[in-house]
DNA sequence: ATAAACCCTAAACCTGACTTTATGTCAAGA
DNA sequence: TCTTGACATAAAGTCAGGTTTAGGGTTTAT
C-alpha cells in the first residue's frame, strides 16, 4: 500500500493530478484510511495504464469508460477492442501527417542552412524545383504536395 | 484579391479562425477596403505555412515571431533556422513516442480480438510473454519496456 | 428602397487538463 | 505542548486556441 505521496515520486506525477484523476473517476473503488487514500498494487497497474494511453492521446473521459468496461466483464470485450482501434487509426493517420511535417522542417533548415551560407535568398528563390539537390526535392515535394 | 469568405471556403477554415489568426498579428499590413480584410496572394501563402507550422506543432506566438522574422531580413536567418531545429527535434521525439503507442495499442487489438474469440481472458492470462506469438511479443515488449 | 447576404468589432464564453488557494484534520517528534 | 509535515476538500484560477454573441455597417439583386 501507498501513499499518493510515494506514489507521486514513484510515478513523476505531482499529487494535483492524482487526486485529480481520482476525483475523475480513474481509480474506482480505491480503499481509504481514516479518509487517506491507500494506493494498491492493482491501482499503480491502473496508473500505468492510464500513462499509455494517455500517450496515445485518449482524453480522461476515455479513460475512465475504458476503465469502466474492464470491471464490467466479458460484455464488453467488443467495446474495448473498437475504441482501440479506433485509436489506433487515429494515431496512424496523425503520424502521417508528422512525417509531412517533418519534412517541411527539414527543408527549412536545409533552407535556412542555405540562406545563412549565401547571406541572402536571392540564389533558393531563383532555384526551380527541379534544380533543388535530389534529396532536398524529395522533402520539398512531400512538404508542398497534397493535403 | 479575396475576401475573409472566400478564403475561409478555400482553406477549410471557419471564418472566426481567420479573424482570430489576424488579430493575433498572422497577417502583418494586410489589406483593408473601407474595413473589409482583402487577402492578397501573398496573405494565402503566408497562410499556408501558418498552416504547415500549425502541424509541426508551433503555437500561434511562436508563428508570429517567425513572420516577423520574415520580414526583418538576413539577419534574422540563424533565428528562423533554429526554431525549425528545435521543431524537428521535438517532432522526431514525438514520433517515438507515437510508435510506442501504436504498438501498445496493435497489442491491445490483438487482445480484445483474442479475448473475443475465447469469450475470457483466462487463456491470455495464463500466456506468458515468451508464449505470445512472435509478432505480438515484439509489440507487447515494445509498449511495456522503458520510458 | 428594402431585404438578403456579406462584412466588422469587442467581449464574453468554451473546453480539457490541470494547478492553486484557502481551509482544515491528524500523527509523530523535540 | 506545540510545531512540522503529510494528508484532505471545495472552489477558483490558468492556459491555448478558438467560438459565440451582441450590436452594427455595407453591398447587391429585385
Amino acid at each position: 500500500m501507498y501513499t499518493i505521496g510515494q506514489v507521486s515520486k514513484l510515478f513523476h506525477l505531482p499529487i494535483s493530478t492524482l487526486r485529480y484523476y481520482d476525483k475523475e473517476g480513474l481509480f474506482p473503488g480505491m480503499e481509504r484510511q481514516s479518509g487517506i487514500r491507500k494506493f494498491s498494487e492493482n491501482d499503480l497497474e491502473r496508473l500505468r495504464v492510464i500513462e499509455c494511453l494517455k500517450i496515445s492521446g485518449l482524453e480522461i473521459k476515455e479513460i475512465k469508460q475504458f476503465i469502466e468496461w474492464c470491471t464490467e466483464g466479458p460484455s464488453t470485450y467488443s467495446n474495448r477492442k473498437q475504441l482501440f482501434e479506433g485509436r489506433k487509426a487515429i494515431i496512424e493517420k496523425e503520424m502521417k501527417k508528422l512525417q509531412k511535417a517533418l519534412d517541411m522542417l527539414k527543408f527549412k533548415c536545409w533552407y535556412y542552412e542555405t540562406a545563412l551560407e549565401d547571406g541572402n535568398e536571392d540564389r533558393l528563390n531563383d532555384m526551380i524545383p527541379d534544380h533543388l539537390p535530389p534529396e532536398i526535392q524529395k522533402l520539398y515535394d512531400h512538404a508542398h504536395s497534397g493535403k
